[in-house]
DNA sequence: TGTACATCAGTGAACGCGCGTTCACTGATGTAC
DNA sequence: TGTACATCAGTGAACGCGCGTTCACTGATGTAC
């Protein structure tokens, strides 16, 4: 039975949906097409009349999963005076809510290892939701231009990694790793080897 | 036919040697046991004279990678003065020859996300080797010593967070997040809402 | 030390299973007149 | 606006394939005497 081009509309994005919140809790390789097509309530065979492979619908459920998380970012940073945006989203994004959601955490986080072993279409993707990750917490800073995308940057990089070796490690390791990066000095913008006050 | 103890445990080496590098390379999901048997030259039905399954590979794999990946940073870290301990882990980590080679690199900068997904066991063998390097690159600091397995843990984390965004992105993209953890103040030490000088 | 036998490392076929993708089919939707 | 027909969203069976694991078998190694 033929569906309306709304109800069409409806599926394709239930199936994006699904899509985003299962690569990234279980991986790429980890999630099958006949899951999502669950997960949205359809059943497998429909999949090919909205996406050509699942590498197509990859590409589309990590571009839905960033602007998830700009979201979740935008909203954190909204109303911290721009001294505070960086420690603000370090603690935002290693804090337990944020690290144990792994299906609604950050793409980056839960799917770069993946990524790496993807296509250049996917990679290219993941590039384009990285640089708005970076572009949207550098906007929340002040300094010139260069310097705050690349504190941003920084920034972003320790706390994701941080989350990811928390993720895949035993507790007590983990909470090593967070505590350090949410420390009192957790600093990503003195130098290296100089000593904190 | 039956071989001696010694040839057992040769093959035992060989298949845990491509392991650490299939998998690092491949990802869990994305290596097959028959694959490390052949890269070990073997036929996959002796495998299980050797491990009860394949997280159980994965746990001696991963023990090896990281035991690589310490007798690299070691040897790295050998000749440095202790205020660039720091800086010469960033710029050896996040440089060309260990980025390009997921095979032989880090395990927590390749196997982050898949481990995530394992069982407790395999997690704590990687927690192992997370505090294994921090404590690793911690010795070669000065400073209390709190302090300085807190520094030591936020550059890996900055340095391993970098390499994944890197990996998953495409080349430009990876430029700009390598080059801002590797740029002449890269600074894992500052205090986060500070401006640099 | 020599002999007889039990052990077991490694082989390669086979197992059941889930995967991505294809396909014939259905019937409601969309379109041409 | 009404009618006749083409389109196509969604269904569920089927495809070929590779996976982790098991198994009967082999013959050299290890061991008991």
């Amino acid at each position: 039975m033929r569906q309306s081009r709304e109800a069409k509309a409806e599926t394709h994005q239930a199936i994006v949906a699904a899509a985003a919140r299962r690569f990234r809790e279980r991986g790429i390789e980890g999630t099958s097409v006949g899951d999502v097509m669950q997960a949205a309530n359809r059943t497998h065979g429909g999949f090919y009349r909205h996406f050509e492979s699942k590498d197509d619908l990859l590409i589309a459920a990590l571009g839905r999963a960033f602007e998830e998380m700009l979201g979740v970012l935008d909203q954190g940073l909204a109303e911290l005076p721009s001294q505070h945006a960086l420690d603000g989203f370090m603690r935002r994004y290693t804090g337990p809510e944020l690290v144990q959601d792994v299906a609604g955490g950050c793409p980056v986080a839960a799917l770069s290892n993946d990524v790496l072993r993807s296509t250049e279409a996917v990679k290219a993707e993941f590039g384009r939701g990285v640089r708005a990750m970076i572009a949207t917490l550098a906007a929340h800073l002040d300094g010139p231009e260069a310097e705050r995308e690349a504190r941003a940057a920084r920034t972003f990089a320790m706390a994701a990694g941080a989350v990811m070796m928390a993720r895949a490690s035993d507790p007590e390791t983990a909470g090593i790793v967070l505590g350090a990066v949410r420390a009192e000095a957790p600093g990503t913008d003195r130098r290296i080897g100089d000593h904190p006050a």
